[in-house]
DNA sequence: CTTGACCTTTGGGCAGCCTAACGGTTGTAA
DNA sequence: TTACAACCGTTAGGCTGCCCAAAGGTCAAG
């Protein structure tokens, strides 16, 4: 699997890739002839979980320290911390992408009429419960 | 409601707020006696949805523009361009998301033994079907 | 009336990613 | 086999989004 094929099917972009590969989070093999990066299967997975936690906030080097974990196997007791902390912000971030995304569902479906106006669905984001753990240590300094 | 317990309340720093408020995504009013900015209740909404879309990729003069146009009502019929290409990546995460939030939660409830190793979580994301719309303009330039 | 916890603005800094430029590789097809 | 389009690589610089420190005002509690 070649750069842009990798790219594509992880829904970003092949400079993504690159510089994700820069960093020593994904590890291809060369191809010797060209000197082309070819990356295996289990990076698409690998790719969608440093997207995942990238969306969170999460550092590339908290992430690679967490590839890491995984790679050794060091990970089925120890939990990795940066994971734990972003329990929460996970469960809300699902909730409120299927209330958008949903939202899209209805507008694409001639339901134009009887459907939540967009302001409606802003609105309703802030409705919900959307307390964190108390010392999240993310109000200010 | 002062910046902070805005800030607090949405799961971001204060600088944060204060940032979208400088880019005009976030429009206080004032304390004509001490300078401090007010966030009414309805910016609490705003400001998941911000941090919903940013984490997505939107830029910030995009989420403004979708911002007014759902302050205008315009956004009924229209549907805000950015926000319907984002809806495959929208159902996709919020489902990883899951994924990965209940995996967190096994590791906390001494499930340790019978759930997966984080490899295997990272793995099951690169299983899923992946793939975006066709013409997603996210390969290569 | 001082201490601590807020708030303001200004300015600089940094991570993450994009972009352009240049040259090599590959496959298809004139 | 030449020519072209579509890949690939590296390098260098640029932009966005956000963080951080500093310097000073506000305010409630003790």
């Amino acid at each position: 699997m070649r750069v842009s094929e990798l790219a594509q099917t992880g829904g970003v972009t092949a400079e993504t890739v690159r510089h994700y590969t820069r960093e020593g989070l994904l590890q291809p093999h060369r191809d010797p002839r060209n000197g082309y990066q070819l990356y295996d299967a289990e990076s698409l997975g690998r790719l969608r979980f440093i997207d995942c936690l990238r969306s969170l906030g999460v550092s590339l080097p908290e992430i690679k320290q967490i590839l890491s974990w995984a790679d050794q196997g060091t990970a089925e007791f120890i939990e990795p911390v940066p994971l734990a902390t972003q329990r929460g912000r996970l469960y809300l971030r699902a909730q409120e992408f299927q209330v958008i995304a949903r939202w899209i569902d209805n507008m694409n479906q001639d339901k134009m009429t009887e459907s939540f106006s967009l302001k409606e669905l802003i609105e309703s984001l802030g409705t919900g419960k959307l307390v964190f753990e108390a010392n999240d240590s993310r109000s200010d300094h």
